[in-house]
DNA sequence: ACATATGTATCCGCTGTAGATATATCTGTT
DNA sequence: AACAGATATATCTACAGCGGATACATATGT
């Protein structure tokens, strides 16, 4: 019973689904998106980043993928979202989305 | 040195300031609004509920405000945001936007 | 008055995270 | 061809954050 497919999503799952939502990637690649696309706020350490992208893949979330080049480097495993994966980064995204809405009528209305 | 006031705020730092966010509250009254605001999706328990505000008052994110009623329980304490706390609250309310927006292209545009 | 509910506070164990370390292999340099 | 350094995956360990259990005090309802 993983809680790694409950929401709210711990954040290396969040980041990692994101970052492999728009291309496969392998690894280390995966974290140098996540720290691109957060604006350096997101750094995943190697025991995070392997460890959950384990988890994922016992989980359905991600799964293995061919190399996108025929000759990149053999030690690179790259990973892909299944579809489950990216239903459940939708399902983060929407509520996260709420409740950014709601923080946002908040912090401006309430000028006092 | 807390790490409370660094971006990413922990859930539970932001959770709080965003329930202070519209009126001053007492330590129960933040927990029920945290749940009630985040759809169910979070829960504080004592433990992280008193501790957080505890560093947050040490921080300087909340204060100690009077009770809002005259006969109120006596029993309760209760806090408000300060002027760093929503400034706070407003950074990480920009951050989370601006990456819900990035998640929110990319789920949307990705359909293979 | 007594029992129950509410409120704050602390303690303790568990989970998640990140850093250190290990090992293998690729790439560039001489 | 040999070597050095960089890259990549993987594991191990220590720490920090979180939440439940517990304690205690005070309010409220019967």
């Amino acid at each position: 019973m993983p809680d790694t497919m409950d929401l709210p999503l711990r954040p290396p799952v969040f980041h990692i689904l994101l970052a492999l939502s728009t291309a496969a990637r392998h690894g280390l690649g995966i974290a140098d998106e996540v720290e691109a696309a957060s604006e350096g706020a997101v750094t995943l350490g190697p025991g995070t980043l392997y460890r959950s992208l384990d988890e994922m893949r016992d989980g359905g979330l991600v799964a293995p993928a061919s190399p996108p080049d025929e000759d990149a480097d053999p030690r690179r495993k790259y990973y892909r979202l299944t579809e489950s994966g990216r239903a459940l980064l939708e399902a983060e995204v929407a509520r996260l989305g709420r409740l950014v809405d709601l923080a946002k009528v908040r912090v401006a209305g309430e000028r006092a």
